[in-house]
DNA sequence: TAGATTGTTAATCGATTAACAATC
DNA sequence: TAGATTGTTAATCGATTAACAATC
């Protein structure tokens, strides 16, 4: 039995799974909300769109094991994604552009409930810097060393305009930063050693917009 | 030569090849910016971190034609993704949701560049109701269906929080909007007939927490 | 011309799904 | 016990990469 739990996901999880461990956790935690205390890979699946066979897969790679019959334990469950995604954590976020967005994300309740915490906010612009955001102040970029040195920071969120993203991304490089979530419309040339992650509005617009026009020739075909 | 524009892409292209188009988008608009004229597939490759064959074989999806030796005139690629991306069309959008979030979409510069329209913004809260956003009132839910009907919606934003959105998506679905860009932490019931796209800056910085623990093991072992 | 680059076919790689023995 | 559900192996599917003839 300790040989089992020995045997730890050392190595990195494919991306795909890794982008739905986030989604099984948030499914995890509304079923241990609603009262359920058991849940099967095909009510899983149901739930999150995925077939059974993948949720088996993905599940296959955390430290739960599922019972015949019954399923998995669902604060089991949840308990291990949490471990995976180290979601017990505190999770320390320099926030770079205190624009409408920045702002957005800094205030935003969701990240504070997922143990992420914005421990300071840099900005280029002198109007806005000295203004507070809830009861962070924004600074200057040149305290920006001093902050992810102090802060102990994780992870830096890049919320600038797109022209300068990439002196900010060659900036928290500069820091030390290892993990970069960039909003702006740019393509950030980092080294290997940093992960980023892009999200952006516009993008998923435009992919929604491509999508409508080439479904509705189709999809109300042979829809299930 | 008529033959050749004839084989328009009707059919849907693959999901990966529909994520990259906009950065192809993005990529082109900025060289052409830079005055540059022609781009081969080993440069576009390069500056998206993508192998050339990878570049070739999604753009050969494109009404692009590329020239031995020389590659890609960069205008003619841009107008084929405008065109294959609808970006030349303004999208129109309601947004359901006037929180931080919504309100940084809704103010959002990048929105009105790329041809995507706020026309009108709802919220449940009776505190927020009639308050404005740029040039927009905030109306109440119960304004959905005529400001759907009249203002011609094509996608919908749900920025609402997680419990609400369900019920929002519901709304929106019922009346007739295809498309749905989902920015709350649950997964939507949606027909099969509506497209959605998920945008979770939570769900981002989970992943890139994950990642961070993985990578400093390993990648600086066998970084290029 | 010689060399670079496309467009496309074939090979590889990886992710999803199916299937099924083990098991509660 | 009989039946449901896991964990895992094998089969399928699809996406990425390699390779190369055509061509400018």
């Amino acid at each position: 039995m300790s040989e089992k739990l020995e045997n730890r996901p050392q190595t990195r999880l494919p991306d795909p799974v890794i982008r739905r461990l986030p989604r099984y956790l948030i499914g995890a935690q509304e079923l241990e909300a609603s009262g359920a205390t058991w849940v099967s890979s095909v009510e899983l699946g149901h739930a999150l769109g995925l077939t059974s066979s993948t949720v088996r897969q993905d599940l296959s790679h955390l430290d739960v094991e599922g019972v015949s019959k019954r399923g998995y334990e669902i604060a089991q469950l949840s308990s291990a994604l949490t471990r995976t995604l180290r979601a017990d954590r505190k999770h320390r976020v320099v926030l770079v552009g205190a624009g409408f967005l920045g702002r957005a994300i800094a205030l935003h309740g969701d990240l504070t409930r997922y143990g992420f915490e914005v421990a300071a906010v840099m900005d280029v612009n002198p109007e806005i810097i000295g203004t507070s955001i809830g009861n962070l102040k924004v600074q200057p970029m040149s305290a920006l060393p001093d902050a992810v040195a102090r802060e102990h920071i994780d992870i830096g969120v890049i919320a600038v305009p797109a022209p300068e993203a990439q002196a900010v991304a060659d900036a928290l490089v500069a820091m030390g930063i290892l993990a970069l979530l960039n909003l702006a419309l740019v393509q950030l040339k980092v080294p290997d050693s940093v992960q980023v992650v892009e999200e952006r509005i516009v993008v998923s617009l435009q992919e929604l917009a491509y999508r409508l026009r080439t479904s509705d020739g189709e999809r109300n075909v042979g829809a299930s």
